[in-house]
DNA sequence: CGCTCTTTCTTACAGTGTAAGAGTGCCGTC
DNA sequence: GACGGCACTCTTACACTGTAAGAAAGAGCG
């Protein structure tokens, strides 16, 4: 009866995007479909004719973010334009490194959205042909596909588990800094909080000691 | 002013364990204060007699969880009464294995579950108790306490990436079967999931291979 | 008996996802 | 020009959520 309700010139990406940018901002709990349409200067099922519902619109931030994951060269590739590491079977624990790194840093940059990444299955093409890629190098060098799968799987699982603690003990924004806990009777961990533990640090370094440890490990599995 | 309102016996503990079950055999996302009060008899206002909000609901679950968790002796020891290993130095990267083995069990046993303990960091006296022992083991071996925390906290978040990935793919009892993606183009992932990818057998054995390769790593590592 | 404390219930409110349908404007075709 | 259909947006409504405020009912004690 009132408004003149004019077009706002929406497509699923546009939703997707501003999602994100709000679940980032706010937080993935903050981000309701009517909080959403606001955002975009639009009621809030006016959404619904670019996602099927909200579970759907979650699972497109996941597809958003995994999406943008861009391994770059592995490290120690001196000249990135004629890497000879590329093409050579071999290095595919460099190129899984890699992977990694960028697959943590993507998720990092979004940490709010790291619950869905663990939670929700990746079936979006883009997941697939970025893991299908992984591991046909692992093949190429001789491994079986079922070994190559279990392998990029692991590594995956291993970067998901790692972020999620990490962005769970970086309260990031909003909330009140979660008290310290007493740590009387505990001094092993007392020693080690004092010595840097949990800081931004230490997840790094926790994340290169562990993810190097897995990928040697890897890389000597009998066939 | 109607009914007459008698005393359920309630208390924090067997609100919580109430909890659990529903969340076990529901969902943690259909685990309401409402649904948990008509499950205990009881309205749901009630329930913030013996919790504060649910969030403290949610942490008690968690805490439920990571408390059950008993790490049994060390495969390979022969007579566990007289566990040799259990003092020797030396053997912590088997004690860690069994720690591992037995935190996995726990979280499969409750599926749901599992998001909140991978997103709600545990302070629980309880849970600092089991970090605090297992680290100590390493620091009796010679390894600094940061380092130790580090190795401890590395394989407790890759048990619970990949429980998570391991729960989310494995989807218990409720929704649709969630379709197969199309795998037309993708032959290293095909020929993987033909060969068993992703059956309950997959998950045990792609868990012993990154757990194995994981801790060897680790026990590599230069001090 | 009454006093006080604990436990329980009632009512209410703001916020959620979303089903159903009404309204508006654009576009192609007579 | 008028008209029919389509794409998009809004309105309204419902069942459900967590929880704040406070009333009532019982237990244990003087």
């Amino acid at each position: 009866m009132a408004a003149t309700a004019r077009r706002a010139g929406l497509n699923r990406t546009k939703v997707l995007r501003a999602a994100l940018e709000l679940a980032d901002r706010e937080g993935v709990e903050r981000l309701s479909m009517r909080r959403l349409g606001t955002e975009l200067g639009v009621e809030a099922m006016t959404l619904y004719h670019y996602v099927p519902n909200k579970g759907a619109l979650l699972d497109g931030l996941v597809e958003l973010v995994v999406a943008a994951v861009r391994p770059g060269p592995p490290a120690g590739a001196d000249d990135p334009v004629d890497d000879p590491t590329a093409d050579d079977p071999a290095h595919w624990p460099a190129r899984l490194r890699a992977f990694a790194v960028a697959f943590r840093t993507e998720l990092l940059r979004h940490p709010g959205v790291i619950p869905l990444v663990a939670t929700r299955p990746v079936g979006s093409p883009d997941a697939l042909r970025a893991v299908e890629e992984t591991a046909a190098a692992l093949g190429r060098a001789g491994l079986p596909p079922l070994l190559a799968l279990r392998i990029v799987n692991a590594v995956a699982t291993f970067v998901i588990g790692h972020c999620l603690a990490e962005a769970a003990t970086t309260p990031g924004h909003p909330e009140e800094p979660a008290p310290a806990p007493d740590l009387t009777g505990f001094p092993t961990l007392a020693a080690a909080v004092a010595d840097g533990l949990g800081t931004p640090a230490d997840h790094q370094a926790r994340f290169d000691l562990a993810l190097d440890a897995l990928i040697t490990g890897l890389a000597a599995t009998p066939r």
